[in-house]
DNA sequence: GAGTATGCGCGAACGGTGTTCGCAAATCAA
DNA sequence: TTGATTTGCGAACACCGTTCGCGCATACTC
């Protein structure tokens, strides 16, 4: 029989595996994401290694826990930086510390921007956290379609993607034939259905696919910065370069009333 | 004394330190780039685990050599894909097999759309081998920025950003004024030095500034896709996507004359 | 309250890993 | 042929993820 969920148990329970949680985050960020060892998780919280097996089932499900926590927290992140703090996994943790250039609050081109800075903020300031998320998946592991992690990261889109609907809402948003022209291909507007209902809002394919091409451009600068691959051409980080790019793409789907 | 550089002892030294980067690579391409394991790659290559210490340093060393070489054969396809597969760095090697989209011989357009295509057709078909590459970075390891892998990354970029130079010598490449303006930042002009003599042709910082942009747009799309980010939307691939994204860069920076 | 089932933490163990060390055989330079 | 050097290997060490079985504290049933 279960315990009662209020009980001392279920209490003790929960606070050791939000220590768990903790102590796996705190190593991840030490000695990054591949390199987690739960021989060291659980010398760091003063247990012994099988002890851990009551709360996990192996060291890729304490991983997947961990990846679907980062997914939330950029997602809260990048709701922040757009303004709709409200609407955030936990609304009680505290509001992230973000670079004053985000954070908007006027027109829709500011809360693109916004969510776009935004994004290499996290990256940069969470490269491990990163890592986990963008770098090589688990050797093995594939995330069942319909797991948790897959649903994280569907807030994440979801957030990314809130400007640009916005944008499309109010008859802004500029679309290149090329991308309505994949949009129509054969099969792509059923496989983008899940995209379809983006933000509560119905919205048409090609807003999907610009969506998807968006969160690649800004993800190939991001990612190239936090793996190191400019250290050498900019060792005090890719800002400026990230921001001309932003700017770029901004002019391109946001054309100037 | 150093044994005689022909002598049958340097030959086999030789050969075995071939044999080993062979299985290596074979062992990445079967369990990933993380789950390099020294005692699988002498098994398979019938030598005890000790024994790769007369030809290796560490598994970080031969996971170095291995970056180097997977630079290296990206390099060549990317030369190859724009039409120069002489200038590779070996040109003895057999030439990959690049589908019919790539190759072209005719207008610059053809030669940036080509490596472009190129990038993505070579890190979809070496999914491991990209991992390596741009995954995430061994725990602790970076690359010495006068090391092997720098060299090695450099002549993926000159190979990248060749059209682009092309463009630019004949005048046809459209800069952003963004990214003229990231050019000229504080002390920009400087660091982007080592991208000035792109393919032995001096060359404005912009230029510069455009590869490291164009690397970026090209990467993003393909990075996700190759880590799956996008497998649950196009399971067979996303070339439809890339392409699109293809598109509007080309139309972005050469503007039909 | 007594008896019992359940959850919890731990020590020991198994097979795997990277790496080091010392020894023996093979090969080279003289 | 002699002496120096290179090569390969077996054994060992410390670490890893994971499993098993044992006590023990808690919770539920009667």
């Amino acid at each position: 029989m279960a315990d009662h969920p209020d009980g001392p148990r279920a209490r003790a329970r929960r606070q050791n595996l939000r220590d768990l949680h903790a102590a796996a985050l705190a190593e991840i960020r030490e000695h990054g994401a591949v390199a987690l060892s739960l021989r060291r998780v659980a010398r760091r919280m003063g247990m012994s290694p099988a002890g851990l097996y009551r709360y996990v089932d192996s060291r890729e499900d304490l991983l997947t826990r961990l990846i679907t926590a980062a997914y939330d927290d950029l997602a809260d992140h990048l709701l922040v930086a757009i303004g709709a703090a409200d609407e955030r996994s936990d609304p009680e943790a505290p509001l992230p510390s973000l670079p004053d250039v985000v954070g908007a609050e006027g027109e829709v081109v500011d809360r693109l921007r916004a969510v776009a800075m935004a994004y290499r903020h996290w990256s940069v300031t969470h490269p491990q956290e990163f890592a986990l998320l963008f770098g090589d998946p688990i050797p093995g592991y594939a995330a069942p379609p319909d797991g948790p992690t897959v649903a994280a990261m569907g807030r994440v889109g979801t957030a990314l993607g809130r400007p640009l609907v916005e944008a499309w809402g109010s008859g802004r948003l500029r679309l290149p034939a090329t991308w309505t022209a994949v949009a129509s291909l054969d099969g792509v507007a059923d496989r983008i259905a899940p995209l379809s209902h983006l933000d509560a809002v119905d919205v048409p394919p090609e807003v999907g696919i610009a969506l998807l091409l968006a969160w690649g451009r800004l993800h190939g600068q991001v990612s190239l910065e936090v793996f190191g691959h400019h250290t050498w051409l900019f060792p005090d980080g890719c800002e400026p370069l990230y921001a001309a790019e932003v700017e770029t793409f901004i002019e391109q789907l946001l054309p100037v009333p």
